[in-house]
DNA sequence: GTTTTAATTCAACATTTCAAGAGATATTGA
DNA sequence: TCAATATCTCTTGAAATGTTGAATTAAAAC
């Protein structure tokens, strides 16, 4: 992963409300969900959903789908994979204490 | 991880120049790198590296530790493995597309 | 075609973040 | 104590971010 795009994503998950639109996303899994939806879920008036959801979207954190009159969106599971792998590899040079506290054996890729 | 806690070291690290300190202070390891030092690999003047190192800290990122008249400035690398847990287990929900793009299999912990 | 529903865009404002430099603080050694 | 070194804090101004409500676009139903 590139480090700009990696910069954009933590960007992207450092705020409550759009940490709290991936989580649902993440929940909904492959049906995903509209943009009403989350707004409801996450408690955020429709223009400040939807503020959320496009910085998600441009950070590469989740993608969307127009079905009909609504947009669907969905998380972005591989680059969250891509992300974590950024972290555990690039920034944290694969440090066994890092593994650690991750509760995993190094030695299991 | 509190929810908190994971929102600020997202944060930290939405940074070029942060990212950057952190990479290095990896590097570093135990022996960890004064704040001057750190600066000139990042390339900043020394308030703004300040500025950065302290942002750090707060988020709970890296750690600091007076030797004399320097600052020993060391990764933490507990908290960056909880992140990363966080992430894998909180927000990702160990969903197996993530640990496959993390090049894991979900077995291994 | 008009209305309804879903979502985005825009403008305004407040807040936060960042960079740079000047000055303040802490530690050491002469 | 005084000078030198290392680091931090404060201030300023510029840029980015987040919230709100109103206006706008898009699709569907009548």
């Amino acid at each position: 992963m590139e480090e700009e795009q990696a910069l954009d994503m933590f960007g992207a998950l450092s705020q409550e409300t759009r940490l709290r639109v991936v989580r649902y996303l993440v929940q909904c899994g492959t049906e995903g969900a509209s943009a009403g939806e989350v707004g409801t879920q996450v408690d955020a008036t429709s223009s400040r959903a939807s503020f959320h959801l496009s910085a998600l979207e441009n950070a590469g954190v989740i993608s969307s789908e127009r079905q009909s009159r609504r947009i669907i969106y969905r998380a972005n599971l591989e680059s969250l994979g891509h992300l974590i792998s950024f972290l555990l590899n690039d920034c944290c040079d694969n440090h066994p204490d890092v593994w650690a506290c991750c509760g995993m054996q190094q030695d299991c890729r």
